[in-house]
DNA sequence: GTCGCTTCGTCCGGCTGCCGATGTAAGTCG
DNA sequence: CGACTTACATCGGCAGCCGGACGAAGCGAC
């Protein structure tokens, strides 16, 4: 009967709502998990009094509002809570090696208007993130909003970066951009500006997106590959931030390619966008980078097929070792070449669940992500919501303010 | 009634993260990080008056007793407190194909017995465990202790085990133990049960040997080839208990090595014990089991240690791969193949500084297990002390008791 | 319609737990 | 031998939370 036992699994560990704290409230409103004080107390085991004033504390500062009236079960019907999505705005940032991504997006995460640019990252931080600037003023005007309600801006950069600091570490692709301090740039709109590698930002969408707390890898294939790693619902990035690095894994194979970082036979170089380009360009077919081979593919051509399915199962080596390490719940692609759809998921497929143990394979999921090209803008919103929303944030801005 | 009142019980303080809860001060003593009531005042952030109070709990308890003096340091010298490490004992087994060994230790986890048996495992449950009960009576009594003294036991297990029960999920090396609820055989024992694969209870061991919350693998070479993950200090075990199952990952070889897991080229079948001595035997040496080459090798025979050498090469290219996924602070290598050294030791390195990337290898320290033939009972002892002395247990014991 | 039932939300008394101040013990230093 | 410093115990007071009492609001029976 009660929404908790439904909501918990049978004989899970009761550790999901160990806070009551407004913080922790928003965040079951936010979600949706619960929409009404009523639910908010079987969530979090707190009394009606407590809930009743966190609730308040909530509203008074701007958090929350009061909406109609919820069905009634056989009593006085709960009174809505709604979470108020417009009460400030935030910017998430895909910045590619050739293009960048802005959207705009309210703290529910919706997006409210979004623009895209040409950009070579090789000309320097400065004017790139420039441009990355006009763009967001322009879309914040187009949207009739002003900087003022920017409370946080993400940033997915296609390199390693420093989370803690936000500045880029030796980025291959990058040149200029080492130890550049990004969120100083944007020092005066005042509010937090999170970077990180763009497939943790992804990964921070799907976390968003799935809602779960589950262990999971988000694979990009786009011209390089990479790994977002969630463990618990967080994003993990190692010891010295570069966890999930799995483009420059050796794979063994008679062809020695020879990949952009220098060494031989790396996955990337064999699987990765650029290697599809090249390969297929090698067979005759009329294609200057990834895109062409996907959209032959597509369009059903035979040679274009076989090329995407045999990355795919240059992916699933690679793959199916990481399986066995970390046995998770799910794998989701992403990525330019992702757009491939089900041939590079059957190459993946048909490697993963062959070489990985029964007992991993069982319980593995392997999807695309239904975020598509936007992966990157959402999850970089994400990003910046939570970063804006997570309970600590809120907690600490309601004692203080 | 609400579930509210079942979660939280009446005496049990809300706060579980609390960082001055009784069982928070406790870990702080029994791991040396402070030894007086001023020094935990100074590492929790609690008031002296809370601290003294919980400090008095543990000592009504029993947990702790207070010593003499410590120096001063220009005003009135602390009193210290001391950990009462034998307010109990704990036992850990370590159980492997073919032998078990088992080791009583204090709360502080010094040993005092250990004993060795022979076995077979495929003997099945009942015989193994009943020999395993023999060992625990005996070493207990040699150490004029009795059974009423015992707070939990740690198994360590040659396959995987479903955590939460205890009870192996088919193991390939254990016929007959699937779905075998080891705990129930020492129900009348009326303590805790802890049961895990054995080489996440070598983890166990080293997490609590550094005191670190590093993340760290454990890779154990011995017959066969397993992994520990260490997250944050804690064990990761994966979404269906499996993590860490490298020894059957796929390694390109043009020898074809078929593995008793079925497949061909796994890891396990190059790299492990069976193959190192199955290899050595047809170069023509006098080996019988890996323990024979191991020891050939540190005699300094050529044969032996190139066979030595490349073994480690072959665990080396798999874990340069999880290396740049996972970014570990630290490898450890155990296992009876472990005790080769330092030519195993230069094959793993050699081929992981050579094929992990820069930013994650130049904070990774490759090293051997100081625990040496005893991980696996540290490990079972470890892992059975932080059962019964985790600060939420403690917590609970207080509350109820 | 009205009355009772049920559920939702608020208000208030009371309890618990923690903090900080105060007081005392026990050393060192001049 | 004081003066000072540090360690620990005690006690009053405050904050936070719980639980019950009370009012509010819909539903259904009669």
């Amino acid at each position: 009967m009660s929404l908790a036992a439904e909501r918990r699994g049978p004989d899970r560990p009761l550790a999901l709502v160990d806070g009551s704290s407004p913080g922790q409230l928003l965040r079951l409103l936010r979600t949706g998990a619960a929409s009404s004080r009523s639910e908010l107390v079987a969530l979090t085991g707190a009394s009606r009094s407590t809930v009743s004033l966190r609730v308040e504390q909530l509203m008074q500062a701007g958090y929350v509002a009061e909406g109609g009236l919820a069905g009634s079960s056989g009593g006085r019907p709960p009174r809505l809570l709604a979470f108020c999505a417009d009460r400030g705005h935030v910017v998430g940032v895909d910045l590619g090696v050739t293009s960048v991504d802005v959207a705009v997006a309210d703290l529910a995460g919706a997006f409210v208007g979004t623009a895209t640019a040409d950009i070579r990252i090789a000309d320097g931080p400065e004017p790139v993130l420039g441009l990355v600037r006009t763009l967001i003023t322009r879309v914040l005007v187009t949207a009739g909003l002003t900087q003022d309600t920017v409370r946080a801006i993400g940033i997915g950069l296609p390199g390693p970066v420093e989370f803690a600091t936000g500045r880029p570490v030796h980025p291959p692709l990058m040149p200029g951009w080492h130890d550049y301090p990004v969120p100083e740039f944007f020092a005066d709109l005042d509010c937090a500006v999170l970077v990180d590698n763009d497939v943790n930002v992804m990964a921070a969408g799907e976390v968003a997106e799935r809602g779960s707390s589950e262990n999971f890898l988000v694979v990009k294939i786009g011209t390089g590959i990479g790994c977002g790693i969630v463990l618990d619902g967080r994003v993990y990035r190692g010891s010295a931030g570069s966890a999930g690095d799995i483009g420059h894994v050796y794979v063994p194979d008679e062809r020695r390619a020879v990949c952009s970082c220098g060494n031989e036979n790396c996955l990337e170089s064999l699987a990765g966008g650029a290697a599809l380009a090249r390969d297929a360009a090698e067979l005759g077919l009329d294609v200057r980078e990834a895109r062409d081979v996907v959209e032959l593919a597509s369009q059903g051509n035979p040679e274009a097929l076989l090329l995407v399915r045999e990355a795919g199962r240059r992916v699933g080596e690679v793959l199916a070792g990481l399986v066995n390490f970390f046995n998770p719940h799910r794998i989701v692609i992403a990525g330019g070449v992702a757009h491939a759809g089900n041939p590079l998921l059957a190459g993946i497929r048909e490697v993963v669940y062959r070489r990985s143990l029964p007992l991993a394979a069982r319980t593995l999921d392997i999807s695309l992500s239904k975020l598509g090209d936007r992966a990157g803008q959402v999850g970089a919103v994400r990003m910046a919501i939570e970063a804006h929303l997570s309970p600590a944030a809120v907690d600490a801005a309601l004692a203080s303010g």
